[in-house]
DNA sequence: TCTGGGGTCCTAGGACCC
DNA sequence: TCTGGGGTCCTAGGACCC
């Protein structure tokens, strides 16, 4: 392991929200949601109130009255997200995404030409308020994980920089939320157990851990207590899968509904392929029920394909097939994903076609006709223009 | 605390192959 | 003839992340 703190972990504040403040003056200082159903964002003056995502915009209301709730816009978030990813690439070549509002960055190196990793640092969040107008907080560390924990503790708009004498200090006091892949189930299964912080996690045996939690998720974890994570930063990191999905709210559906839904969502899912050029072989069925259970079910085809109708009718055969469990239970929500990307980047189309954003249109449109008639076509071509509405699934 | 939409990774059984 | 060891792929489910 490196003996000096050069991974950098940059977070930004409150993402959605800080937005919504940058853009609109009126905003600022002020509580605010961006969300339509749930909280997808709080700024900080809400967070204050106790507002957490993702709760219900009901809740979130009470418990912050004054609150002002903002419609996300998506393309907005999307280009501030281009933007500060581009200061990231200023400073240094070695970047590594993680979502669409943080990124590890790699700055061992470059001491001779940019200083050392604290100046860098804040350099880059002087950069990123300058010319983005948003706030980030870095956490500086000697591991992944450790940087991505100091960002969380140094959070809002902060810099907490971990030097490596002082790692084990920092870490054992804090809860043992704070570990990366820690979540509710494994907390309460650690809680049972008078297990409340990363110390206690760190002085129990390996053995112990995965007893408890298993083979990979106790190892990990006693790792990480101990702070030993060799990940390196990496480039070019490539998604797996590409999904779409839609919360149906409770009231009950006709399955045609579904059908249409479902061929709305592949037709959105496809065009994504098309557009990032990847291809996929396993199509992927999600469903929420009304108890909250959930299903998936799967099918790989032959061959991977960006195309539409493939894809479509391989993901209404699944859901055909779960039929008797979506009337049983009532169905919540309903997505798709095709996985099983191909790697090398060179997809080969099967077909020739003039504009690969309009491919899905008819093609999608013909399956669903096909099996189920011009109405829920109807209905697919509503839904896909809700889904879509900055690209028509039907011609106007 | 009753829940959105986008993902990742791991586990485990079964089929199938040599 | 009733049985080893090792490997890959497929499928389903679960936990977790932002």
């Amino acid at each position: 392991m490196a003996d000096q703190a050069t991974i950098l972990h940059a977070d930004l504040d409150s993402f959605y929200a800080s937005v919504e403040q940058r853009d609109d003056p009126g905003l600022r200082g002020r509580p605010v949601l961006v969300g339509g159903g749930v909280v997808l964002a709080a700024s900080y003056e809400a967070k204050a109130y106790g507002v957490r995502t993702p709760m219900g915009i009901a809740q979130a209301r009470a418990l912050c009255p004054g609150a002002v709730l903002v419609p996300p816009r998506m393309k907005a978030y999307s280009a501030a997200s281009k933007a500060v990813f581009e200061v990231f690439r200023d400073t240094t070549p070695i970047v590594e995404g993680i979502s669409i509002d943080e990124a590890f960055l790699e700055v061992g190196g470059l001491l001779k030409i940019r200083g050392t990793p604290t100046e860098i640092a804040a350099r880059l969040r002087a950069e990123v308020r300058e010319r983005a107008g948003l706030p980030i907080t870095v956490g500086v560390a000697r591991t992944k994980f450790l940087a991505k924990v100091a960002s969380g503790v140094g959070k809002p708009d902060g810099l907490l920089v971990v030097q490596p004498g002082e790692e084990l200090a920092f870490l054992h006091p804090l809860p043992v939320e704070r570990l990366w892949g820690v979540g509710p189930v494994t907390a309460a299964k650690l809680r049972d157990r008078q297990i409340r912080t990363v110390g206690h996690v760190a002085r129990i045996g390996e053995a112990a851990l995965v007893t408890m939690l298993g083979a990979h998720a106790g190892r990990h974890l006693h790792a990480l207590a101990h702070n030993r994570d060799p990940r390196r930063v990496r480039v070019g990191h490539r998604r797996g899968s590409i999904g779409s999905q839609c919360a149906l709210g409770r009231r009950p559906r006709p399955f045609a509904e579904l059908e249409a839904t479902l061929a709305a969502l592949v037709d959105r899912v496809t065009r994504r392929m098309r557009a990032a050029n990847r291809a996929g072989r396993t199509v992927t069925l999600r469903l929420r029920f009304g108890d909250f259970s959930r299903a998936t079910r799967s099918r790989s085809l032959l061959k991977a394909t960006v195309h539409t109708r493939p894809i479509l009718e391989t993901a209404l055969g699944l859901l055909t097939a779960a039929r008797p469990l979506i009337e049983e239970r009532g169905i919540t929500l309903v997505g798709v994903a095709v996985g099983n990307l191909d790697s090398d980047g060179s997809v080969q189309l099967e077909l020739p076609f003039d504009d690969p954003h309009d491919e899905g249109l008819d093609s999608a449109l013909d399956a669903v006709r096909d099996r189920f008639g011009s109405s829920s076509v109807t209905r697919a071509a509503s839904l896909g223009r809700e889904l879509n509405p900055s690209v028509p699934l039907l011609p106007d």
